[in-house]
This record gives C-alpha cells, sequence and structure tokens, in this order.
DNA sequence: TGATTTTGTCTCTTACAAGAGACGAGTGTA
DNA sequence: TACACTCGTCTCTTGTAAGAGACAAAATCA
C-alpha cells in the first residue's frame, strides 16, 4: 500500500513539495543515485529529488560525513559511499541465499556461456540481484540491481506463484503491462500464466523484453510453495527446442540445489 | 571533530538523549547492525542505539519499506536489507580501485596462500575492505568491514602518510595507541613510523594485533604521494627473512599496478 | 494459574529540523 | 564590462516529526 513511496523518482508526489521528512529525502536521494548511476552534483541532485538546495545541502553533508556518500575529489559530485559497501557485504553474509546463489549462477553463465541471472522480489519489483554476462559476442543486457516490470519476465511469473490475484493485481501497475514494444498484456493472462507456472516448476517467456532473446527461468523455494527467488538465463529467441529443454533441466537442478537449504 | 557519532555504540552521548535527527538515529541504527552482525529485535535495537522505543519503531518501519533493512522472517527481527546490498554494488561499479583492488587481493592470496587484505581509511578509521582468506590451515582472522585501530597495522602507518603530526594526532586516540596486548604506543614514534614507511614505500608490523602473526602492507597511490589504499598479507611471525622479502617485492609490484589508473 | 515482561500501536505536545530566501564568491558568455 | 548562471553558507519561521507515555495483546515465567 504505501510502497508508492520508493516506486516514483518523481511521481505525483501530492500537489507541492511540503514538508517532506528528512530521512524520506535521504531515501529518494540514494534512489536517484541508483537510476542515475554515476556521481552527480548537489545542486542537480536537490533538482533531481525535487527537493530544496538548502535542505539537499545538510542531507547530503550528513550522509558524507556518515560515509553512505563520498565526495567525488572535485568537491562537487557525490555518489554511494565505502559504508554502503560495507553495509552491503553484511546483508551478503547474513544471506546464505543470496551468496550462493551468486555463486550458482556464475558458475551456470560460464558452463553454457548464456548471461544468467538471480532475481528477487525487492519490496514488490521485480530485481535482478546478481548477472553474470555470458560470452556471447553480443552482450545481452542485463545489470545487477536493474528494476524491471514483472509481467515482463519469466522470472516474475515464478516470484508471484501462490498468490491472490488480487494481491497480484496490487503490484502490477498497468503501465507494467505494457510491453517495451507497445503491445498490452491481460492481466487474467499474466495471472493464469503465473499459475501454469507454478504447476510446471518453470517458465518461458520470449521477445518479451526485446525481440531478440527469450528467458529461461526456473523457482528458488525457501519453503514449500514458498518462492524466494529464481535463477535465470538469457539467451537468442532462435535457440533450438533441444538446447532450450537442456538448458530448462540445468537451470531447474541448481535451482533446485540452492533450495535445499533454508 | 564531529565523527564521534559513529564510534561509540553508547558512549558520552550528551547528557540524556534530548530530540534527536531521525536520520542521525538511522544512521546509528545501521552502525550498530553492522557491529552486531546478525538480526535484532526492535525492542533490543531501541535500546542498543539508546532511542526511544516508538521512535525506533517508526524509523524501522519506514527503513524496512524502503528495503534498507528487511524483517526477519519470525516478524520481529531485523537486519540489512537488498537495497543496501544494491547500493553496495552500485558503489563497487563507480569505483575502479575497489573493483581491481578485489581482484588482485584475490589473486594475490591466491598464488601465496597467505591471508591478504585490501585497506582504506573510512572516515578516520582503518577498514578491511576486501580480505582473502589465504590456505593456511590457522584461518587467521580479518573480516571484510572490520575497523581496527590505526596504530595496530603496517597498512595504517601508509595510510596516514603525509598527514601533518596534528592531523594524525586528531585521528587517533589514546585508546587506539593502546595495543590488543596491553602495551602502550607512544604517539611519537607512531608518527615516526608514519614518516619511515612513507620514505621506504612499504611496511611491516610484527606482533601487534596479536603475537603470532606479522603484517606486510604496500601503498595504493591515486595521485602522486596520495595514498588511496593499501595492500596487504598477513603471515605467520616466524615467516623467514627471505619469504617476507619476496612477499614485500610482489605485494608492491601488485599495489603499484594498482596505482597506474586514476 | 496469575504475575511480569515484551511487543506493536496510538495519541498528544513541543522542540526543532525543513524550507524559503538572501548573500557573496566563483564561472562562464556575450 | 556587464549579465546570467551556479555554488556553498547563513538566518529566521513555522509546520511537523521525535518523543513520552498509555494501552491491549502476546509471550514468558514461576
Amino acid at each position: 500500500m504505501q510502497d508508492g513511496n520508493a516506486s516514483a523518482v518523481s511521481a505525483g508526489e501530492k500537489i507541492s513539495g511540503s514538508r517532506e521528512k528528512g530521512l524520506n529525502r535521504v531515501l529518494e536521494i540514494l534512489e536517484f543515485l541508483h537510476t542515475t548511476q554515476r556521481a552527480i552534483g548537489i545542486g542537480d541532485l536537490a533538482k533531481g529529488v525535487n527537493a530544496p538546495r538548502s535542505t539537499t545541502y545538510t542531507l547530503v553533508r550528513s550522509l558524507v560525513d556518515a560515509g553512505l556518500l563520498e565526495m567525488e575529489s572535485d568537491g562537487n559530485r557525490v555518489y554511494f559511499g565505502k559504508k554502503l559497501y560495507l553495509y552491503g557485504m553484511d546483508y551478503v553474509r547474513g544471506n546464505d541465499l543470496l551468496r550462493r546463489g551468486r555463486q550458482e549462477v556464475d558458475n551456470l553463465s560460464r558452463e553454457t556461456g548464456e548471461t544468467s541471472e538471480l532475481c528477487m522480489l525487492q519490496s514488490g519489483r521485480y530485481t535482478i540481484v546478481h548477472a553474470s554476462p555470458g560470452t556471447r559476442p553480443f552482450r545481452i543486457s542485463s545489470a545487477t540491481g536493474l528494476q524491471i516490470p514483472l509481467p515482463w519476465t519469466a522470472s516474475g511469473r515464478l516470484l508471484l506463484a501462490g498468490l491472490e490475484k488480487a494481491e497480484i493485481e496490487g503490484m502490477v501497475s498497468d503501465d507494467d503491462l505494457v510491453l517495451p514494444d507497445g503491445r498490452k498484456l491481460r492481466l487474467d493472462d499474466f495471472v493464469a500464466d503465473i499459475a501454469k507456472a507454478q504447476v510446471t516448476g518453470y517458465c518461458v517467456t520470449s521477445g518479451l523484453v526485446d525481440a531478440y532473446t527469450k528467458c529461461l527461468a526456473a523457482p528458488v523455494l525457501s519453503a514449500p510453495g514458498k518462492v524466494e527467488a529464481t535463477m535465470c538465463l538469457v539467451v537468442p529467441i532462435d535457440t533450438s527446442e533441444e538446447r532450450t529443454g537442456e538448458l530448462i533441466g540445468l537451470l531447474r537442478d541448481r535451482a533446485a540445489r540452492l533450495s535445499i537449504a533454508a
């Protein structure tokens, strides 16, 4: 319900930018930096998150002092800091699934030569948590941390397994149902896909995110029925039936291996 | 000057806990979780950071919603969340030195079999940014993210190269000068060590952190004279002169390689 | 079983942080 | 040389978030 805050960089946001809580501003700043993926001047940052300049200066100073952000050597632009890296490593350490998942993904893409990813739900959004590029001449795009509408992906269909239709509806906006090429998915079809994927224990989508790839995904379970993550392979759309089948088998095997330990 | 906030879990903190800014509370919470290295109940968390319970609940909810923290499945305890991991990866991506440094460290410990580390200053504190365990039967302790008083380490002597004595004094508390075994270092000796290390271009300390290891370190420069990081090897204290020399040579070579690109 | 602590939620007050805006010092650019 | 920027710092006001505390419900203990 109130996850709207995180989602939009500057969406509705009510009428004006009345008095906003400092912490929220900070969360917006972090999210903004995450999307820009580069250091940015404080003035621009203020514009970007739609915050008053004076406030932004104050907050950024706090964050820099704390080490969550770092000032570029030019003394103006800022980006993520070492502290966030350390906290992130703490997260990895405390999270078996992620640690082992990264490993498996790296193995998988080395063995198959295909792009491989570990995906999870991140506050209601589909997120590529770790990606390994594979060895194809054309590097199939996909960066760690990227967030994509659930209906565009095979993993999305697995991650929502077991949820009520109403819940699914709540997590998918109308925009999400519009594919990159302009086609519009029907929510009912999406829900049906999810149910089907849950039964078959894997999912394949073709030409959804772009016209040249298909996506194979298998679920990683934390408890019977509870999908914690997915592993997936992104392969050229003209990959043969046979090889696709092999890859799915391999993928399901590795995903199942990840599922073993709680 | 005001880095005191991060250092002490519950130190002086002035008389009472008058009205504290939400953001600061959050920073304390993160730091607290970083030191405990495990999920913790919200009540305990409030105690730990010395914050009112009601406030803590509010802040934690915000952070969980934002994905910076995650609620354990028991629905009470919290720990770092996926978002922090993603931000951390952004940091790595945007930071050539760290990315390549991790690589070099991993290589180095594989080649030598010794524990190897990449270290940096983190808001005035010595921090092990990345560590690779080596293959010795006794795993020499050292975890990523660990913070240690500067005077206890060889790297510390290199990282402070070029600073004025006054600056050094400001970054080193009296407690920092007391070694784990109770011996007390003289500040002047420490300052002298730093000057010497700068000239020789490497540093070796024996039996400082513990009686069984010595630490070899070499500086990574971001600009002529500016020490950005150090690489170091932690080896048994009885390692021969000859092998120590070899290792230092190797270390300096790799550190220099890291120094090349800005 | 009742006594005691802990947990999560709510309400109300006021101390104080967020924000508006002014300012002087830089930096282009016409 | 003026003009139009942006940058970093300050001051003052007021809307509001931090905090104290009360509660019911759940858990823990004896």
